[in-house]
DNA sequence: GAACTGTCTTCTGTCGACAATCCACAGACC
DNA sequence: GGTCTGTGGATTGTCGACAGAAGACAGTTC
């Protein structure tokens, strides 16, 4: 995955582009609450361009699930539900066997070095208790998997999950009980993949997957 | 998958939304090629609305990746390269063959029925040398099959694929070889899901995911 | 006291206009 | 003759303004 040349980077966001960029972090990061209503003139203003700018972003935003639009009523945070997120697990386990399964057989070795280092950090993290780390690497970790399949069709349609399931778990429950996911079960991911046995990375990554799901499942049935 | 009441459809349709599937509808059809220039004030035009709409409608496109933007000089049909198209059979094989798993345990019946009416309408088209007919009908039992799992989330990303693929077919070769698909192999995806054997009918559609990929292959070697 | 209705405010939906940028073409220079 | 440069037209990016709908609030009626 290589990056463009810092002028294109320039040349390619556009005014819509980073407005929609800034938008989706407020969201992710939570300073817009799901559920939410968004005034497109206070958007504008703080960004100090008129709506027409953001009006673009909102309707990007909406395409890729992150906003829904109400016509004549304006543009609400999404809220997704348990059912939502049970599907969007479904399809990870699918996804992350796949991914097993095709790295197990050629991942590039810059990436499985990668993937060594991550797991060395998030144990640092993990010993140094900074959760918030382990969370940035955890999320980092399961990116550099996805990328280094090399099928950009597969990264976008994971990381649009991805998203949707950050969306979640803001929805209230803070999940952040601690270090959720066990660093063992990294280490396993990188063994099987090293291992160069399809079967067993894809059986772990999906295992991996359905870990998540049930911890979801236990953080909703604790929350109630 | 209850459709919204009349009165909501209505209200849900802004002009941009109708805009929007307008010009989907125009590039999946073929009126605008691949890699084609689209002129915003022609669309408005087109439309009897000014630019705004338009705009808003070309952002849409280029999230879903319909279309590409570039800075300062305008929305382009996108091109899907033969990659690309490699890359979402990669991705169709493994939903198809989750979208069997699943219904071989758990298919609703009256998506079941459907599936049988859909089979012998193609054979039907088949026999009247219909294929236009039958293109339509094998999409529609594609659509029918993923549905039928009732995982929103799944038929949103199956979607997608297809529409890219649809675009990657329109790009010159008009993959048109009559009937490409046999009805032989819809038939055995059926006998497999019924059978209630998931192993069966998983292998069965990914199988016919693969067979699509090849015949793409087959084609584009030929027309090179 | 509760429900309904009319008005008022706020916000979205849409439009036309202006500025900035890019592309094509013609002319000049080497 | 080929290449570079300057100009003109066309198109996009952005803005401010107006019309229309939705919601809130108060007044009225049963």
């Amino acid at each position: 995955m290589q990056r463009p040349a810092p002028l294109d980077i320039l040349k390619a966001h556009s005014l819509p582009s980073v407005v929609q960029a800034e938008i989706e972090r407020m969201i992710l990061a939570g300073e817009l609450p799901a559920g939410q209503r968004i005034n497109e003139v206070t958007l504008a203003g703080r960004f100090g361009t008129s709506r027409g700018p953001v009006r673009e972003a909102l309707r990007a935003l909406a395409e890729c699930g992150i906003v829904r639009q109400e016509r004549n009523r304006g543009v609400f945070v999404r809220e997704v539900t348990v059912a939502q997120a049970d599907e969007v697990y479904d399809l990870r386990e699918v996804l992350d066997e796949f991914i097993g399964r095709r790295l197990a057989t050629r991942i590039p070795p810059a990436a499985l070095a990668q993937l060594d280092e991550l797991v060395a950090e998030m144990d640092r993290a993990t010993q140094a208790r900074d959760v918030k780390r382990y969370h940035g690497l955890n999320l980092a970790f399961h990116d550099t998997l996805v990328d280094a399949v090399g099928n950009q069709h597969l990264s976008a349609t994971y990381r649009r999950l991805t998203k949707e399931l950050l969306l979640f778990r803001l929805r209230g429950l803070t999940d952040g009980g601690g270090f959720s996911v066990s660093n063992a079960e990294h280490k396993a991911i990188v063994a099987a993949i090293r291992s160069g046995d399809a079967e067993r990375a894809g059986r772990t990554l999906r295992a991996h997957a359905a870990d998540s799901r049930m911890r979801m499942h236990r953080a909703v049935a604790a929350a109630s």
